[in-house]
DNA sequence: ACAAAGCCCTGACAATTAGCAGATTTCTTT
DNA sequence: AAAGAAATCTGCTAATTGTCAGGGCTTTGT
């Protein structure tokens, strides 16, 4: 991460169409033919954040919702003493800034640009007036939360019941879901301490069990990177915990 | 609990008028008004099931939504072992079977009486007809599941980084503001091992930190049941992992 | 009323995990 | 290129938590 530098906070970027755009799961996107969203698009922002910067604090008003349009960004909580607990790694078409709707509501979560990422925002008093006159739209959300909810009540029943080592590798899995491997790496970067604060553990307990990992020959190591090498040890690993779906 | 006796799953009843419900904060109830939502209203069936009965099975398809009309619910996810996290207690007005939408779907939870009660439920096809018409209900429903999703990611996080002590206090907080005292007992019976489940720990350390928080007077038991004395010293021993709200 | 089962409590022990400190490596800045 | 800073690795230690086992109490069924 960079230091603070003297950054502008935002960069406008000229704005792609929602009907153009490449990220066809994106919410939006997959609903740009029904009528009467004309409105909602039209009046969309479009700006960059760079790596490293926090673009949406905690306990800090709502004003909208955001849409990844290409980046990757990290959503967390603050705990105890400043310690984070990551709740999701997001890109490509992923939405951010959930409960940007309501007046008077605050951001329940932070979030921070993992690389340079271009954003898509829409106020909430657009996005209100939408949802509450679009119903496919709004059943679209409503489902998109809902499956949220099923992966996140998962997770605590993971955290309550793994160990250390199989959440560590829960982690890595999830990591190869979302963001896939290249050349045998995956196509994120992420510090031992950024995976701590997903797993739910330390730094030094991810650094221990990348070593074990390296020596079993489950993953590999290439500079910072991670390579995955035999997903299908690692998947039997906690095979018992999963009994209906990956999430 | 009592034995599995030769029961019948469910015992029709006479059934209430949505609009007539006493359940003020239901999401049906506060949406009765809206037109084009008779057809759901008049769609609705409304059964009891007994203590102990496990209602929702886990992996079991999808066929509709239930709301609790009266009555206490545990809802679960079975992992390893056998062993149960609770994810939430429920009673009435609240919702139950989430993602009763979209075919194929299969429960991601189980859901168990804690009490005798009774249940309404729309099939899914119904509710599907309705969320998909009409955006006001549609809205409730997807802030219904966006504000779940918050108290979830938030319970993620204190899984993350509370102690058992701090897990126990907290459950007991949410106990009591959600089912209240009476007399100064909460309107809830649990045994150590629910309590252990919700809280991510086993029945031992409940039993263990029970006794502690007796001794400090900011418990007390009287037969089964569990009374809480000072709820500001208990919010005080977890006040720091709180930031920004009660979920 | 009695037996059986289940729940609760407690102590002792074992396993897991977190925290600390120092060495090493890697990255950044000048 | 060298110095300084940051991140990673590793061993050691302490604290926390879970597990096992036994005894007591309460409830349930016959």
């Amino acid at each position: 991460m960079p230091k603070n530098r003297f950054v502008p906070l935002s960069k406008p970027i000229t704005k792609v169409d929602c009907k153009d755009c490449k990220n066809v799961d994106c919410l939006i996107k997959k609903n740009t033919h029904i009528e009467g969203i004309e409105g909602l698009l039209e009046k969309k922002h479009q700006f960059k954040v760079l790596k490293g910067q926090n673009f949406i604090i905690e306990g800090a008003p709502v004003h909208g919702l955001y849409f990844i349009y290409e980046g990757i960004v990290k959503v967390f909580k603050t705990g105890l003493f400043g310690k984070e607990q990551i709740v999701r790694f997001i890109n490509d078409g992923n939405i951010i800034g959930h409960r940007g709707f309501g007046a008077g509501d605050f951001h329940q979560i932070g979030a921070m640009a993992l690389e340079d990422t271009i954003l898509c925002s829409f106020s909430s008093t657009e996005l209100h007036k939408a949802l509450k006159t679009l119903p496919l739209l709004t059943f679209d959300f409503m489902q998109f939360y809902s499956s949220e909810l099923d992966r996140s009540e998962t997770k605590v029943r993971k955290f309550a019941q793994m160990t250390v080592r199989e959440k560590v590798i829960d982690a890595f899995l999830y990591i190869n879901r979302k963001f896939g491997q290249k050349k045998g790496l995956l196509n994120i970067q992420l510090s031992r301490k950024e995976i701590a604060d997903f797993a739910g553990t330390t730094d030094e307990q991810v650094t221990r069990i990348i070593t074990s990992l390296k020596k079993e020959k489950l993953i590999k190591l290439s500079g910072k990177k991670i390579g995955i090498l035999d997903i299908e040890g690692l998947r039997k690993e906690i095979s018992e915990h999963n009994f209906f779906l990956d999430l």
